[in-house]
DNA sequence: TCGTGGAGTCTCTTGAAGGAACTCAAGAAG
DNA sequence: CTTCTTGAGTTCCTTCAAGAGACTCCACGA
C-alpha cells in the first residue's frame, strides 16, 4: 500500500491528488499548457505567492510532470510539460468541460476548444476504450484490481 | 468575472476547483460513489477530521453536487450524488485512469472498471464529441469563448 | 561599475487541518 | 420511566501550510 497525502491508500485518485492535488498545481499546469512557462510569468498571471510557486514547481518537476529547461546561462528556466504532464492536461480539459457545463452561467464558457482533426469547436466526450460507446460513472462496475489492498 | 478561491478568474478549471479543489473533496465523492453515504462511514473510511468532513459535505451540498437525504426521523442523513455530482465522478474516473497509467507500479491498478454496455474490463478514452476521433491536450487549439474576460 | 531582471529565499502573520472531547436527539434495553 | 447507545455533528486547542513582501544572487548590458 502506498503512502499518500491522505494516508495509506490503494487508490489511483488519491495518488493522482498527491501529484496535482495541492492548491494551485492544476492552474500551474494549465498556464504552462497555454504558454506561461517562466517563473515570473506564472507568478504574475496567477498572483500566487513566490514561495508556494517555487514549492509547486519543484514538486511537479520531481514527479516528472514538468521539465525544467535552461533557456540561458544564468539561472533562467522554462518549464515544459512532459508526456506524463500532457496527459494530466487531458484531465484538465475534462475538468474545464465540467465547469463549462455547470458553472459558466449566462455568459457562456470562457474558452473554446477547436479540434485539429475536424477543425470544429468541440468538447471531450468519454468513451469506452474497448467498444467505443459512452462510458460514464453510472455505466461501470468497479472491481478490485491486481494492485488492490488485501 | 467570477470570484474563485484563486482570485478573479474567468477559467472553468479554477471554478471547478472551487467546488472540488479543497483537500478531501474528491475522495469524499469517490466514497459516496462506491457506497459510503453516511457521515460515520465516510469519517471512518477516510480518516478525515470530523470538522473538515462537516465543512466539505456542506460545501458539496451547497454547490448541488451532493444531496442530503434523511433516512430516519432523527438527525440521520445519507449523502447521494446529484446529476451534477455524477458528472464529477466522470472526472474522477479520468483522474483514476491517469493514476493507473502513471503511478500504479508493479502491482497494477487497484481497481478495474467493467463497462456495462460491452461487459469488458476497460478504461475511459477521450474523444471529440464532434468527429469521434481521439481528442487530447495536444490535439486542440484554445480560443476565447463568449464568457472570456475582456 | 552600476543598474537591471529573472529566479528564487527568508521571515512574519494569518488561516486551515488534525485530534480529541463534548453535545444533542431519539430509539433500545432494563 | 430512567439509562445506554448511536449517528451526526460542535467546540477547542495545537500544528502546519499559504500569503505578503522584503531580501539575495548572479550574469549580462550600458
Amino acid at each position: 500500500m502506498q503512502r499518500t497525502q491522505f494516508g495509506e491508500m490503494a487508490c489511483s485518485i488519491a495518488r493522482t491528488l498527491d501529484v496535482i492535488g495541492e492548491p494551485w498545481s492544476p492552474l500551474i499546469l494549465r498556464d504552462v499548457w497555454v504558454g506561461f512557462t517562466r517563473f515570473e510569468q506564472l507568478q504574475a498571471d496567477l498572483g500566487i505567492s513566490r514561495k508556494v510557486l517555487t514549492e509547486r514547481l519543484n514538486h511537479l518537476v520531481d514527479h516528472g510532470v514538468l521539465e525544467r529547461r535552461p533557456y540561458d546561462k544564468r539561472p533562467r528556466y522554462e518549464y515544459h510539460l512532459t508526456a506524463k504532464g500532457a496527459e494530466l492536461v487531458d484531465l484538465l480539459m475534462v475538468m474545464a468541460g465540467w465547469g463549462d457545463r455547470w458553472l459558466a452561467g449566462e455568459a457562456g464558457p470562457p474558452a473554446l476548444y477547436r479540434h485539429h482533426a475536424c477543425g470544429e469547436i468541440s468538447r471531450v466526450d468519454l468513451r469506452c476504450a474497448h467498444c467505443g460507446e459512452p462510458m460514464h460513472a453510472g455505466d461501470v462496475d468497479l472491481l478490485p484490481g491486481p494492485g488492490a489492498a488485501i
